[in-house]
DNA sequence: ACCTTAGCAGACCGATCTGTCTATCCGTCG
DNA sequence: CGACGGATAGACAGATCGGTCTGCTAAGGT
């Protein structure tokens, strides 16, 4: 990734903004290779030159999505909140901030693995990701000093895709705020004594 | 439905058995015609006469199973419990019986929803479901005397829904268990004073 | 000047998709 | 008996699918 800088927008890079757009837009399975080369401007052969087959595609698809999503999330953690307890609610609002975007579809990859055959690449991708999210809720859970972390990350995590698919699925933006204030309580009652250290 | 006792096997109802497995089990845009006709021992003829086209058809698997949800919710809710508020909380654990199911792939809801074009018949029926979902808990939630139904509703289908994606995608029918806790704390919160009446 | 490498355009393949149509069969009712 | 409605099997059409392959173009390094 981001290897040799050589050409400037190469074909790899075109072909995987294009697939984010279409597959996120309009699902995996409904977008064919053929709508993704011509969004793209690229030929079919360096299609399969870069990625093999459309299950690999998609699995960098995902792949791409996840890390963007990551990056974004530690980046405005650390830079809007100060204390791990702070930040384990402050996920849910940088989570928010996606859906009053008009391209909102619901979590990439509930959607991905809703369409992908058991073991496929998609499914693998999605799985990658979702012990990403447990491991962001209990690594803070811990870092805040919960008396029980695991079980806190796992009370996060239902308030977690409960937002996402309650802001796709019913339009409603405001499932954020809704999970964010129950998150409070449980954060607050999860770390009771000792703010500090 | 259910109209006239006449034959006992209808094709109609043995396609809608065929496609309620086959399009839940692998999802309704993997599954062909040809594979429910087959599966359920019909002509292609019948299926066109008698929903039309493969939306219709989607549509009326996701109706049914909406419709089997409800009742299933509805009988085993007055079964089990006495009071809406232990009712609010019994949602979560008649909603845990299919998570051990072998056949448990998710919410049918969420994945064709993931699926469908917007407008499609599968997004209708997918709104459908999610309107009786809210009003399931909203209508418990006023029977309970909670000081804010609306909000107890919105905080209790966020749990409800990270349930099913968390039993789904990590595979951990645990979820119920820690949403139904969740769950309880907050009806309890909701309805302070005055337990009867 | 040459050769490699990457990319492009597009024909082509076999499979599969939804949907239509023909033709046959069978039970029931008049 | 005869007619008819509903079911059957299955060929067929037109589109699209993922994937392969053959050429052509152009830039860059030695």
């Amino acid at each position: 990734m981001s290897g040799k800088p050589q050409g400037r927008a190469s074909a790899r890079e075109r072909l995987l903004a294009a697939a984010s757009e279409l597959f996120y837009a309009e699902g995996v399975n409904t977008v064919g290779i053929d709508r993704v080369i011509e969004h793209a401007g690229v030929a079919k052969a360096s299609l399969y030159n870069a990625f093999g087959s459309k299950d690999e595609l998609v699995r960098a698809y995902l792949r791409a999505r996840h890390a963007t999503t990551r990056e974004r999330m530690t980046r405005e953690l650390e830079a809007r909140y100060a204390t791990p307890a702070e930040r384990l609610v402050g996920v849910f609002e940088v989570q928010g901030l996606s859906f009053t975007d008009p391209a909102f579809r619901g979590c990439a990859f509930v959607s991905a693995k809703a369409e992908a055959q058991p073991g496929s690449a998609a499914d693998e991708a999605a799985d990658e990701y979702r012990s990403w999210v447990h491991s962001l809720f209990f690594d803070l859970a811990q870092d805040a000093g919960a008396h029980d972390p695991k079980l806190l990350a796992q009370q996060l995590v239902l308030l977690y895709d409960g937002a996402g698919i309650g802001a796709w699925m019913d339009s409603d933006p405001s499932a954020e705020a809704a999970a964010r204030n129950v998150a409070q309580t449980l954060v607050s009652a999860a770390i009771a004594r000792r703010p500090s250290q």
